[in-house]
DNA sequence: TCTTGCTGGATTGTTGAGCAATCCATACGC
DNA sequence: GCGTATGGATTGCTCAACAATCCAGCAAGA
């Protein structure tokens, strides 16, 4: 900045437009809304996506369609088949385990160990998804509680304030979302974690670390062995 | 099987041998003769990859160039710049110290508490980095070396026993390459942890865990520093 | 009855050409 | 020096086409 001038600030603050200025490309949201169709469950595991009833559907060409539809299988959202096409990924109960295994490492590390786990706007987050859900409870929409969940474990995972952890945590979760499509009694799963998570956030807020991942960790262990029950008998 | 033949047993073996006829595409063969283009530091970050000049040297469509290239932009290999093309990732300060955010929680929190860390197997990887790299130093082969430190930590990683993880920490292993061809003095970068890994791998082997991770935890932290004062110089 | 082989139809994998939109460097005018 | 046209190059996306592959169904044969 070679002129002193008040413009400086402002134009500063723009840098976060960038993201809005930059229009998604046409080929990101059709993996947005496709990937929408699926974890929305109007798309059931298992079924399957032909190139060109999609590019009819939506109105793109089916190179784009490709695209997307690459995007999504990279993400474990799709699954493609060699020269079969793609389908809706069906997770299976080894798929479960491994992504428990990978949940039971970051979750509670990132409770325990976080670099903005005192930090206000970070634990704010666990405090609001806490709210969302008993808020949605309250309204017996058990869909918004399950979203209200994964918001949850999302903030807990944003305490450790690394953008790379969050992103393979949304892959994680959206992969959770396959599963509980693959089961019945939605509400029986997730009406217990509303008091989980809301002793979990007290802990948190509390500074009590150490405590709060262990109940973390005790949590998932037990939501994984629900999970792998209800797949047992299927 | 309405059938009892003892062909049963040797059909299933073949399951294995899925992977292999399923030859993979051209997109992604593409993928990764580019991806080890970069890796092997033969593009040099911030280098520009345009779709027409692949398209020609690779003798491939310029479409299957695109699905290519649009895979390494979700791997962070490349970045893609809206309408000005992709360019091999430039990681800064910032990237770095997000990856180590991550690898902090995850290496230390897999040996720590990793499902295969008793598992001979899981293991006989770290031994073998370990010699891999005493090899190669013998040698005076210091690409080498810091190919075999990746193995160390991508072995580290196993011992959580899960591909999900696996398959993240690759990606960041990736990104740590791009960030050590920004810097000069790759052997006096790698030569301290040839020990250190030793150490570590000696606790593992010991069951030594809690010690083992901690050591992770402080090599990890140290590797970062030296990273980031590199950087800073620059 | 069970298996094998074939055939037609549908879908994928890949190509090539083409066009509007955008960006960049250069030249121009003031 | 500074803002503005202008032209070339590249991307984003579309469209049409074709070979390779897969699948369902049917016919022939053991």
């Amino acid at each position: 900045m070679t002129i002193a001038d008040p413009a400086g600030a402002a134009l500063a603050s723009l840098t976060e437009a960038r993201a809005l200025v930059a229009r998604t490309s046409t080929a990101e949201r059709v993996a947005d809304a496709v990937r929408n169709e699926v974890v929305e469950g109007r798309l059931r595991p298992g079924g399957r996506l032909p190139e060109q009833a999609l590019s009819h559907a939506l109105g793109v060409s089916r190179n784009t369609v490709r695209e997307a539809l690459s995007q999504l299988v990279a993400e474990r959202v799709l699954v493609r088949e060699p020269n079969r096409g793609v389908f809706v990924a069906v997770p299976d109960a080894e798929a479960v385990r491994d992504v428990y295994r990978a949940r039971l490492l970051i979750e509670p590390a990132a409770v325990r160990e976080g670099e903005r786990a005192g930090d206000p706007e970070a634990v704010g987050r666990l405090r609001a998804a806490v709210q969302e859900g008993r808020a949605a409870a309250a309204h017996d929409d058990w869909p918004a509680v399950a979203g209200a969940n994964q918001h949850f474990h999302r903030a807990l995972v944003g305490l450790a304030g690394s953008v790379r952890l969050d992103q393979q945590m949304g892959l994680l979760l959206a992969e959770m979302r396959l599963v509980f499509h693959r089961m019945t009694s939605v509400r029986e799963f997730h009406e217990p974690y509303l008091d989980g998570n809301d002793t979990i956030t007290r802990l948190v807020e509390a500074g009590e670390r150490e405590r709060a991942a262990g109940e973390v960790a005790s949590y998932l262990r037990t939501a994984e062995a629900q999970i792998l029950a209800a797949f047992a008998d299927l």
